[in-house]
RNA sequence: GCCCGGAUAGCUCAGUUGGUAGAGCAGGGGAUUGAAAAUCCCCGUGUCGGUGGUUCGAUUCCGCCUCCGGGCA
């Protein structure tokens, strides 16, 4: 884990010369095909030879979510362990490591139906009519909504509209065994990807079926990030960024609210091929937009419980994560 | 050389009928339960270019100086 450009491709690829790995990626940005110079995926002499899962598995034009993510993890690491080799997460998408650690409670999928409707509803009646409408029917939602938070906001009331239940009540499920709640969303037919644990431990990584050794990794400076995040962006570009980003712009089935064109970088570009922004400014929003990134990465991993850190100015790093990983494994990795 | 504008937060600027100032962006902190590289919340002391003068008091008015635009020679 780390934040944006602190360097975990290189650090997984060395881990996986030294030990029986297999990468999984942990990308929200990377599971889209096309979209490679902008997400610094991997290349594909780096795929070649550290091959990693969870890359290219969805077109721009298609949306994935977290619980997406831990159903397709998870299947990943049963096939890597039962291979006798050890799954090596690798990714700054917290939310989605969050996700695979700690699980989901079983809520319905998002419908684009009713997100649409409750669009329409908002347009006629005000977005604060809508949170006073949570607040009747699920106060406990409510206070934990800022009424400006619109994509939450519409996410409680889809929840209430789908299943009945204030989606407040599956929060409470999630943290305790046995919860009414949940059990009842468990019996009921129409709940897809029903995969809330009713087994629960107070040790965060026990929902997993594994062994889990956490390492993050990240600069002792925040400058020093910053700096590496300004000069990989210009890569990018040199690299032809901006020609990727064109190619699927020119696809008229791409749009700039899908979750694969609102991905940093490519939203800047977006504005800027279509004329809203200059180049001096395209740059230096991308460049803000990966620092921002990078900060909100980072204030999930301050509060991460369980985690070994790692300089990535380390030049000695690779000894590092391998000393870590040993001390907190029993696994046998000289066989 | 002369004339006219500017000079205020890291950047772009607003403002102060004279009582030491505030927006956007950037930056920092936080939240995060099926869009998460998303979405949202909170955080504003800076020789108001320098220096003299007027004044109880000047960032504000006046003089000079410096720098940056633009114009005229």
């Amino acid at each position: 884990m780390g934040p944006t450009a602190s360097g975990k491709t290189d650090l997984a690829m060395a881990l996986c010369d030294h030990l029986p790995c297999d990468i999984i990626s942990v990308d929200s940005a990377m599971i889209y095909r096309g979209m490679d110079i902008g997400t610094a995926k991997p290349t594909p002499e780096e795929l070649e030879r550290a091959p990693h899962r969870l890359i290219d598995i969805c077109d721009p034009a298609e949306t994935y979510s977290a619980a997406d993510f831990r159903r397709d993890a998870l299947a990943a690491m049963a096939e890597i362990t039962a291979a006798g080799r050890v799954p090596l997460l690798v990714g700054g998408t917290m939310m989605y490591f969050k996700a695979l650690l700690h699980g989901m409670p079983g809520l319905p999928s998002a419908s684009p139906r009713i997100r649409r409707e409750l669009e329409e509803e908002a347009e006629e009646r005000g977005w604060d009519a809508l949170h006073r409408e949570l607040r009747r029917q699920d106060p406990v939602a409510a206070e934990r909504i800022h009424p400006n938070n619109r994509q939450r906001l519409m996410r409680a009331l889809e929840v209430l509209r789908l299943t009945g239940k204030p989606i407040s009540a599956f929060w409470e499920a999630e943290t305790g065994p046995g919860n009414e709640a949940a059990e009842a969303t468990g019996k009921r037919g129409d709940i897809e990807d029903y995969t809330y644990f009713t087994r629960w431990q107070a040790d965060e990584t026990s929902l997993l079926p594994y062994t889990v050794v956490q390492l993050a990794m990240m600069p002792p400076e925040r400058r020093v990030l910053h700096e590496r995040i300004r000069l990989r962006f210009l890569k990018m570009l040199e690299a032809g960024f901006l020609e990727e980003a064109r190619a699927l712009m020119l696809r008229e089935d791409l749009h700039p609210d899908l979750p694969s064109m609102r991905c940093v970088g490519y939203r800047q570009a977006w504005s800027y091929l279509s004329g809203d922004d200059d180049y001096e400014t395209f740059v230096s929003k991308g460049v803000a937009a990966t620092r921002q990134l990078a900060k909100r990465q980072l204030t999930w991993l301050r509060k991460w419980s369980g985690v070994d850190w790692l300089d990535s100015d380390d030049k000695l790093i690779v000894e590092a994560a391998l000393k870590k990983i040993r001390l907190r494994t029993t696994f046998n990795f000289d066989k």
